[in-house]
DNA sequence: GTCCGCACTTAGAATAAGTAAC
DNA sequence: GTTACTTATTCTAAGTGCGGAC
């Protein structure tokens, strides 16, 4: 049977496989778990730790004393210099306060936080004191009682078993939302979703929950609706569990099937660009985009509700410049605009005299607001997508190119006479190449500078070791020469090989250095995690005898173990 | 087509844990 | 043992894409 789906999977070294899988969508036969970890109540602040308000102390009812430490907790971070965050704050805190301190207090300015914020510190402070084992028990139990649920005979990790406690809301990019109230979510918000024939969980004492449904269609055990946006939170497995794995193991294998028919479809997208119809023409330009710089879809979002972000499809006439000469080069596109989590986009790129017209096309006649593809949105795309293959979407181009381009830069990149660390640098260049065609960024970290300092006054200290060793040697050397005895040639041979172990380790550092000066601002993590197809590194691993805990940390291992289980080291992705 | 609700993946930041240096 | 820094894990926001109602 086609839509049988053999799984298999190392967990607690059983071998495990799960096999004829339903075809009519359901997700699971057996799901039970005990339910979300609700956030402790709130603990009124003692009294020595006050709120000032236009230079008095003032002593606040706990509900708009709670918000208020969510303010406080905040006060170092940008967020609380942002008008809208400040505002937002205000007005969803003055809900909270009585009728008399509402009165009293009118402006945020005049609020003094700084108390309660040295006190949380200092409580933050004395949690990192706790000791290792006293955390540990406390977390181990509460994990061991919900981070685990049964779904069809396997006892299966939850992901985020925690209900998301109160606070401000930490919009990212010019979020119009940020700094509203994130109120606390109660048993009576929470919808679970567990099998009839299970031991349902219990809500807490005195409580009930807003429903308790048995829906098998779906993969989630627990959800609620988050009033902000209005959009539904969900508790979910862990990324180590079957129904995850296989969802993941799946998507791969759609963009295995993309690559046997990309030069058919690249072929038809360009002839498309001298399509009669400017619908067509404008699917063709979009698609190439996608396919030639990974760009998002670019779903259309509700203005005003949520930064202002784009994606490809939804890219507009204000973030494209088109240059006929650049630089030497011809045709060259300027795309700078705002994507996911409002990191930047910005990039130039030389394309072909036939995308080039047809945006210049695009264009005519249009203000910078207006829809770069106003024939086009993600949905006409994906039905497109559709037709040319089966379960072809925007974004298995991403997933695509991400993973050949792992697979050709490694190739590229590595040899088998280099040695592990080099050839660990080179898989975190190959890696790098991916994370800067999908534009993955991160802040450089705050302590970048000194780090890197401290790394270079390392390198330095191990030259001159190694000047210091070579010395001894030559001295052993000629030792040796002069005296010939047995014991002076195995001092010859130490010294050798304090040499060479100094080296290695400077090579060690030097190589480290680059790694880390090239990954500045570059975030390797999410491409590792989402868009290369394991296989490609558990068989460049094998093959270059590489160990896989070089390249993956253990819940990475955990993650893939499907694929270092399945996966021999002539793979080709 | 358009709109909307829903479920799921992808994302960087924040925080916790681990480790090396002192 | 403590501190300083690195790495792993957690957190939750922000995307994608599907399907159904109109």
């Amino acid at each position: 049977d086609k839509n049988c789906v053999i799984f298999y999977m190392h967990q607690d070294k059983h071998f495990r496989w799960e096999e004829e899988k339903c075809t009519d969508g359901s997700k699971w036969r057996f799901l039970e778990h005990k339910g979300p970890v609700f956030p402790p109540p709130y603990e009124p602040l003692p009294d020595r730790v006050r709120f000032h308000y236009d230079g008095k102390a003032m002593k606040l009812s706990p509900g708009a004393e709670e918000v208020a430490t969510f303010y406080a907790k905040m006060l170092d971070h940008e967020y609380t210099t942002k008008d809208i965050f400040r505002k937002n704050f205000f007005k969803d805190w003055r809900k909270e306060m009585t009728s008399e301190e509402k009165s009293k207090i009118t402006e945020l300015k005049k609020c003094d936080f700084t108390e309660m914020h040295e006190y949380f510190k200092a409580q933050s402070e004395a949690r990192k004191q706790m000791s290792k084992e006293e955390k540990q028990v406390k977390n181990e139990r509460i994990l061991q009682e919900y981070g685990y649920c049964v779904m069809d005979n396997h006892r299966e990790r939850i992901g985020n078993f925690r209900i998301e406690p109160p606070g401000l809301f930490r919009g990212r990019g010019d979020h119009p939302k940020m700094g509203k109230l994130k109120r606390r979510i109660r048993p009576e918000d929470i919808i679970i979703n567990c099998s009839k024939d299970s031991v349902h969980p219990k809500a807490p004492p005195g409580t009930r929950w807003k429903e308790v449904r048995h829906d098998n269609k779906v993969t989630w055990l627990v959800s609620w609706t988050e009033k902000i946006q209005g959009s539904i939170k969900y508790i979910m497995l862990n990324p180590s569990s079957r129904i995850k794995g296989e969802k993941d193991w799946q998507k791969y294998e759609t963009a295995r099937r993309l690559k046997k028919i990309v030069e058919r479809i690249r072929a038809q997208y360009r002839e498309d660009w001298r399509s009669k119809e400017m619908r067509i023409r404008q699917r063709a330009v979009a698609l190439y985009f996608i396919d030639k710089l990974a760009l998002r879809a670019g779903n259309e979002k509700d203005e005003g509700e949520t930064a202002d972000t784009v994606g490809c499809c939804s890219l507009r006439v204000e973030h494209i410049r088109l240059h006929p000469q650049m630089d030497g080069q011809d045709y060259v596109v300027e795309l700078d605009f705002p994507g996911k989590d409002s990191i930047r986009y910005y990039n130039k790129v030389s394309v072909e005299k036939r995308v080039f017209k047809n945006l210049q096309l695009f264009l005519e006649n249009k203000q910078a607001k207006d829809d770069l593809f106003d024939r086009l949105n993600t949905s006409i795309l994906n039905k497109h997508l559709q037709e040319l293959m089966d379960g072809l979407t925007a974004k298995v181009f991403r997933t695509y190119n991400a993973s050949i381009t792992l697979q050709q830069q490694l190739k590229e990149l590595t040899s088998s006479d280099d040695n592990i660390p080099e050839k660990i640098l080179s898989y975190n260049r190959a890696n790098r190449a991916v994370a800067v065609l999908c534009n993955h960024q991160r802040a450089p970290p705050k302590t970048f500078e000194k780090s890197m300092h401290n790394l270079q006054t390392k390198i330095d200290e191990k030259k001159k070791q190694l000047s210091a060793a070579k010395k001894e040697l030559k001295a052993a050397k000629a030792d040796a020469k002069t005296l010939r005895d047995e014991k002076s040639k195995r001092v010859v041979e130490t010294k050798k090989k304090a040499v060479q172990r100094i080296s290695e380790q400077l090579m060690k550092l030097e190589v480290q250095a680059t790694d880390r000066e090239e990954n500045k601002q570059i975030a390797l993590g999410t491409s590792k995690l989402n868009y290369l197809d394991p296989r490609i590194s558990v068989a460049w691993c094998k093959k270059l005898g590489v160990p896989i805990e070089k390249i993956y940390n253990k819940t990475q291992r955990e993650k893939f173990a499907w694929a270092i289980d399945m996966t021999d080291e002539d793979f080709e992705f």
